[in-house]
DNA sequence: GCTGGATAGTTTAGGTCTAAAGCAATTGGA
DNA sequence: TCCAATTGCTTTAGACCTAAACTATCCAGC
C-alpha cells in the first residue's frame, strides 16, 4: 500500500485569515511542490531545470537566438542568461557565434548533441508533469485551466495598478 | 487610460503540446508573475519574501521555534534556515537562545523591533495579494481555491509513485 | 561626418536555495 | 554502563536569480 502524504502549505493556518491570501499559499505550494519534484528528477540525470528551459527555447528556433531574445522567451534577467548559455557551451550543449548584422549581439544555437540531450528530457519531462495530473480527469484539468487563466488576468490587470 | 498587459508564459507555445504540461506552465507562470511582484514591492521597503516568512512564522510562535521547527514550517533546507536566521539576528529582528532541554537545539524568538516590522510588512503583503486578486469574484476564487485543492491531491499521489 | 542617446551583453555584488559532509549532544539498547 | 545510531544544527560547494554598473556598438538627427 503506497503512503499518499498531502502536500503542505507554506504558514499552514497562520497569515491565512484573508481568502485572497489562502488562495495564493495554495497556489504556491502547489506550484513549488511540481517544481521541486521536477527538480529533483532533473537533479537525477545531471541536469537543472534552468538549462532545460534554456534548451527548450533553443529547440525551438533552429535558426538561433541572440541572448536578448532568451532572455524574454524565459522571463529572467540578461545576466542570468549570459551565465547559463557560457556554461551551456562549455559542456558542448550550444554554440555561440557572432551576429553578422550586429557586432554586439550573438546567436546561440544548439550543437547536435544540446538536441539530443534536450530530446531525452523533454520525453521524461512530459511523463513526469503527466505523472503529476494524472489523478485529474479532463473536465477538472480543463476548470482549472479556465480558472488560472481569470487569474492571470485579474493579476495583469492588479499589476498595472501601481501601489 | 492603463495599459493592461497580459502575463506571459515561459516557452509560450513550445513545450505546451500536451494538456498536462500546458497546465503546469500556467500555473507556473501565475506564481511566479505573483511571486516576483511580491518580491519587488518588499525590495521596495528592504525587506524580501524569504525573512517575511521566517518572521511570520515566529509571530505565529510567541513561545519560540527551534531551527528545525522553522525548517519544516517553511518547506526549506535547514542550512537555509541557519543562514536566514543569523542574518535577522544580526540585524535585531530575531533573538537566539539556547534551549534548556536540549544543549544541541537554539530556541528563535522575535525581538520587539522584528515584530513590530513583521505587523507593518504583513499589512502591506495582505494589500498587494488583494489587489492581485481583485479582478475575480468571490465565486471564481471559491473555483480556483477548490480545482487547486484537486491538483495539490494529484500531485501527492503521484509523487507517492516513484519513476 | 559627428555626437548623444538607445541597445546588446557582461560583470559584480548580493540574496536564495540545496545536498552533502561534518560536529556535537542525545538516546535507546545490549 | 557504554556505544552506536539518531538528531539538531552548521558549514561548504555549487546552482540560480536579480539589480545596477559597465563596455561596446549602433543609429538618428543635426
Amino acid at each position: 500500500m503506497t503512503e499518499v502524504l498531502a502536500i503542505r502549505e507554506k504558514h499552514d493556518g497562520a497569515l491565512a485569515d484573508r481568502s485572497s491570501v489562502r488562495l495564493w499559499l495554495r497556489l504556491l505550494s502547489c506550484a513549488m511542490a511540481i517544481e521541486k519534484d521536477v527538480q529533483r528528477r532533473f537533479a537525477g540525470r545531471g541536469a537543472t531545470l534552468a538549462r532545460f528551459d534554456v534548451l527548450a527555447a533553443l529547440d525551438r528556433h533552429e535558426e538561433g537566438m541572440n541572448m536578448g531574445a532568451l532572455s524574454r522567451a524565459l522571463l529572467v534577467s540578461n545576466g542570468n542568461v549570459t551565465q547559463l548559455v557560457q556554461k551551456l557551451a562549455k559542456d558542448g550543449l550550444v554554440r555561440i557565434a557572432p551576429s553578422p548584422a550586429d557586432r554586439r549581439a550573438s546567436i546561440v544555437r544548439l550543437t547536435a548533441r544540446g538536441r539530443a540531450d534536450f530530446a531525452g528530457l523533454a520525453a521524461a519531462h512530459h511523463d513526469w508533469i503527466d505523472g503529476l495530473v494524472a489523478d485529474m480527469d479532463g473536465e477538472a484539468r480543463e476548470i482549472l485551466y479556465h480558472a488560472l487563466g481569470d487569474l492571470k488576468r485579474s493579476i495583469a490587470k492588479g499589476q498595472a495598478v501601481e501601489p
